[in-house]
RNA sequence: GCGCCGGUAGCUCAAUUGGAUAGAGCAUCGGACUACGGAUCCGAAGGUUACGAGUUCAAAUCUUGUCCGGCGCGCCA
């Protein structure tokens, strides 16, 4: 379907250019001509607006100038593959291809199998995907979780795109907050003794309940006797054991929740060697970084900051800034091409200053993206659901993932596209009903299923694909259901180029539409053998489309529900 | 105060990046298999795309002004 695609797309250029050169008309340098998708379904294959762009050029109305290039354009050389031309509305050519390109299109989906949507739009190159990345201190929230959902996403899209990619887990494991937690569970361990006096709860420390569970394991482990030494002793303890247990969790629940990342990379980790000093050192080189008052400062009004930003501290302390300066220089020297950054939508702020560290390390600009994921509303029942990290009241991943379960939180976090707020009704997704639309498209794949064991019980054999004959398959719905099919490996692009995982979503939906609209209006088995054959492989040919993207969004395809 | 993201059907959201009659799902109303799974399908109703002005063959989309909502502006992370 794509290099017919491409085929009309060039005869379509050629053609507008002969006829620019007949009358004389000059054609912008770049000019080719486009095809789309039609947006109203019996409008054809592909539709293009090109008369109405060229409709001042050439000095005549869009219609006519649409009819003059679709008549050339069916007696062209290799015009023969049309079956017809409409001229619609203002100007659009609707161009229909001859139904050959249906066996192709199914042909081509069975033998692929899983592959069959792939592309290779990247030509190879690396991409590091960072995402989640949250802080150490506390539970994974509902926030979180769609941040780690559009990434996962987002990476399996990109991979189906042909990047060679990189899911990376940037683990703030250094800094205040680390010190403030074991401080927390410090406290949180002397109140079980009954000692809170000794050691008073931080101001702003973390006041979840998971502190005190922690406390208490390490009371199990370690007996009283911590109590009895100097706070300052033993409070690395308490830090570092909160924070492995914290990181425990996460790797438990986003490893349950179908997310896994190939590197989990440690912020302390960056001060091991000497990258600081080679980081600062670089920027220097380049005039990008200074020393003034004692610090180390980031020249960040070179590129349109209100001001400088220190990076070390006049005590010697680097800031957080640092380490987010010098792991993007990690990035790059680990030989990735494109870095995407999966943010919360409040850290839009920061995204300036580190362009500006990408910039002044001599990355190129849109090698650099930050993809920014705005908030979810927790609903309960259509109630808002206070989410406060502090005061530790928050409904947690793991809480909604046991409620709702992977499959439909996945759905649900990744229907929506990441710049626009989302609002997830806890009660609504635990309804295991027909308004879950993940059901909807995982019961299209079930009932394919159902087909075929049905097929197997009454002992027809599959056909072989030199067996379909297309020209049977004539009612709209299988016309519709094929058209369908066949726009997958332009969603995966889609989705792939804008950095769109909604997409995937969405056109899940559309193809779980397409086949249950197919199933109600027509028989597969008990009708004429051709039919049946030709039916039979256009449905397992969805079924192989459904699960490729099921796969992609990280959704089970279940065979029996 | 400055900056970023939104505002589309009663609700939650799409809209091939400037293209055709702005589309789906819930919710509402009315229909559909004695046969492959009714967790399905078909139909109806629902709109001044927050509001005004501008740009052109064409604007939900671009420019600008205003209004509303969310978020951000530390030698915190």
């Amino acid at each position: 379907m794509d290099e017919k695609k491409e085929r009309l797309e060039k005869l379509l250029t050629q053609v507008v250019a002969d006829l620019a050169r007949e009358k004389d008309v000059s054609l912008p340098d770049d000019f080719c001509a486009q095809l789309e998708r039609p947006r109203h379904e019996g409008h054809g294959d592909w539709a293009t607006n090109t008369a109405m762009q060229l409709t001042k050029r050439f000095g005549m109305p869009p219609r006519d100038l649409a009819s003059e290039i679709a008549s050339r354009l069916r007696t062209v050389p290799g015009g023969d593959l049309i079956e017809k031309i409409e001229i619609a509305g203002p100007g659009f050519m609707n161009i229909t291809l001859k139904s050959a390109w249906v066996a192709d299109l199914i042909a081509d989906i069975l033998a692929k199998r899983d592959d069959f949507g792939r592309c290779n739009i990247a030509w190879g190159k690396k991409v590091q995907v960072e995402y989640v990345s949250a802080n150490p201190t506390g539970p994974l929230h509902i926030g979180h979780a769609r941040g780690a959902v559009v990434g996962d996403i987002l990476s399996s899209v990109l991979e189906f795109c042909g990047w060679e990619v990189g899911r990376e887990y940037y683990i703030n494991d250094a800094g205040n907050q680390m010190e403030l937690l074991g401080r927390s569970t410090q406290a949180r361990y002397f109140a079980l003794l009954g000692r809170e006096a000794e050691a008073p709860f931080p101001e702003d420390g973390y006041q979840g309940d998971y502190l005190t569970d922690i406390a208490q394991s390490i009371l199990d482990a370690q007996g009283k006797s911590l109590a009895d030494k100097p706070l300052a002793e033993t409070l690395p303890l308490f830090t570092d054991e909160s924070y492995r247990q914290i990181l425990a969790t996460f790797r438990k629940d986003l490893g349950d929740f179908g997310v896994l990342f190939d590197v989990w990379f440690s912020e302390r980790s960056l001060y091991d060697g000497d990258e600081v000093e080679k980081s600062i050192a670089a920027l220097k080189e380049r005039g990008f970084a200074y020393d003034q008052d004692g610090a180390v400062w980031f020249k960040s009004t070179h590129f349109g900051d209100d001001k400088d930003r220190v990076m070390i501290r006049a005590n010697g302390v680097p800031t957080y800034f640092t380490s987010d300066v010098v792991y993007l220089k990690n990035k790059y020297d680990r030989g990735f091409d494109y870095l995407i950054y999966v943010w919360g939508a409040d850290h839009h702020g920061y995204v300036p200053r580190m362009k500006s560290v990408n910039e002044a390390f001599g990355g190129k600009d849109e090698a650099f993206v930050v993809v920014l994921i705005q908030f979810v509303s927790l609903l309960r029942g259509g109630v808002p659901v206070a989410m406060s990290k502090r005061a530790g009241s928050y409904v947690t991943l793991r809480e909604v993932l046991d409620e709702v379960g992977p499959d439909a939180m996945r759905f649900f976090l990744a229907m929506r596209r990441c710049d626009s707020h989302l609002d997830f009704d806890l009660e609504l997704a635990k309804k295991s009903s027909s308004d879950n639309p993940v059901f909807y498209v995982q019961y299209a794949h079930a009932r394919i299923c159902s087909i075929l064991r049905e097929v197997a019980a009454r002992g027809v054999a599959m056909p072989a694909i030199t067996r379909l004959d297309v020209s049977v398959l004539t009612d709209p719905t299988e016309a519709a259901l094929v058209k369908t099919l066949s726009r997958f490996p332009e969603e995966v692009a889609k989705a792939g180029t804008e950095l769109a995982p909604h997409r995937m979503a969405f056109y899940a939906q559309e193809l779980a539409e397409s086949l249950h609209a197919f199933y109600n209006a027509q028989r597969i088995l008990g009708v004429e053998e051709d039919v049946m054959n030709a039916r039979l492989l256009l449905v397992e040919a969805t079924r192989v489309v459904l699960r490729n993207v099921l796969r992609i969004l990280g959704i089970s395809a279940p065979e029996k529900m």
